[in-house]
DNA sequence: ATGCATGAGGA
DNA sequence: CCTCATGCATA
């Protein structure tokens, strides 16, 4: 009955080295997505040092791991491909800039705080805009440092006296925008697409991230906590990258091999429409009013049931989708501004032209304007508000 | 750049 | 079934 059509992916794009601009570079991933009942993940052989050896291997930093795996971390170490992100080695991807293959990508789970609940006082000194006192640009108003974020105040390691600008593990808001918008400028004159940049991660790192990220990352579309777990990475690649002078670009990917991978639903306008519209009411509908909803706009349920998946996790980035409607003109901090049971970071907001990187050219879209709380913009509680297994 | 999708992990 | 990180495929 529904059109479940599967593909065979089989994206063969050549054209990476070659910057198109700042918004539209060529996907450029070549690696097999997720094989569920094969994997075949070969070790990296393909090695060659072209460029400089200047990164090792053993990065420092702890990606820290935040509300997803709390206590425990994640126990994945090196041991298979059944995680969550299964990240092969591409050995033949491995050929990059500064192509110096390491060893497998293990996340350095090293973090020793799994604060669930610690509220530190200090969150407020990195909520600079909020309660600081924003001078910059409109608003900034986001619990970075909660729970799920990366706050090792309360752990008696860089807390020295209260304020610990730590910046470099506590990023406020404002750090990432700043962060990521310098980023993608020295990425841009750096002559690097995304793209380039998620495969260079995955050889300097053993993590590769996919165009995808990379773009989020810069237009601040993932959710705070994620952005403080890459900005080190990315960090790091930039320093790399422009302290590798003259470093040629060759990167080559290959053609992923087809996994079955439902075809993109394509959902029109007006029962888009219909759905925001749901959303707003219930951000979270029943299993029942799923069926019923899927019925009355010929969906598969499973279809809406993702569709409200992925509109929750928009509703929680820290540029918030732009909301339709009269939403807040004026930044303002919601006084019932708590957050969730374990540490969800409510929602960061922040808008700004995220999209910036050269004066002249400049992309079409529209810069995502903020809302402010995860309360619609009719009063009705959406997002966690909601959560209430 | 973004929409829909997958999957690990968690209740 | 949800959340959350992440990405293929596409506009």
């Amino acid at each position: 009955m529904a059109t479940t059509t599967y593909l065979e992916s089989s994206a063969v794009s050549s054209e990476p080295s070659s910057v198109t601009d700042e918004m539209n570079i060529v996907n450029s991933q070549g690696y097999s997505p997720r094989e569920p009942h094969e994997m075949k993940y070969m070790a990296a052989a393909a090695v060659q040092h072209t460029g400089h050896p200047a990164i090792s291997m053993h990065t420092p930093y702890f990606a820290m791991d935040a509300s997803g795996w709390p206590t425990h971390m994640h126990p994945h170490h090196h041991s298979g491909l059944t995680h969550q992100d299964i990240k092969p080695q591409p050995a033949d991807l491995a050929l990059h800039q500064r192509s110096h293959h390491m060893h497998s990508w293990h996340n350095a789970v090293s973090s020793p705080y799994a604060m669930p609940g610690s509220g530190s006082p200090l969150q407020h000194y990195n909520m600079n805009g909020i309660f600081g006192g924003p001078q910059l640009h409109h608003q900034s108003h986001l619990r970075d440092s909660l729970n799920g974020t990366p706050s090792p105040n309360d752990h008696g390691m860089l807390d020295h006296d209260g304020l610990h600008d730590t910046e470099e593990e506590n990023p406020t808001s404002d750090d990432l925008e700043a962060f990521a918008k310098q980023f993608k400028q020295r990425r841009i004159k750096l002559g690097f697409t995304q793209a380039d940049v998620g495969l260079a991660l995955g050889t300097l790192y053993g993590n590769v991230f996919s165009q995808t990220t990379i773009c989020r990352f810069e237009a601040l579309q993932l959710s705070f906590k994620n952005m403080c777990k890459l900005k080190p990475l990315l960090q790091k690649w930039l320093e790399e990258a422009d302290s590798t002078t003259g470093s040629p670009t060759s990167i080559d990917k290959i053609a992923a091999q087809g996994r079955k991978r439902k075809k993109r639903t394509s959902i029109e306008v007006s029962v888009k429409g219909a759905l925001e519209q749901h959303f707003h009411k219930q951000s979270k509908p029943s299993a029942q009013e799923i069926t019923a909803l899927a019925d009355s706009l010929q969906l598969e349920k499973e279809v809406v049931r993702v569709w409200f998946c992925n509109r929750r996790q928009k509703e929680k980035r820290m540029t918030p989708p732009v909301p339709n409607g009269p939403n807040s003109p004026g930044m303002r901090v919601p006084d019932g501004y708590h957050l969730d049971h374990y540490g969800h970071p409510e929602n960061l907001v922040h808008g700004h032209n995220v999209h910036n990187g050269s004066p002249g050219m400049m992309i079409s879209h529209s810069p995502p304007m903020l809302s402010p709380q995860p309360l619609n913009a009719h009063g009705v509680p959406v997002s966690q508000s909601l959560a209430a297994h």
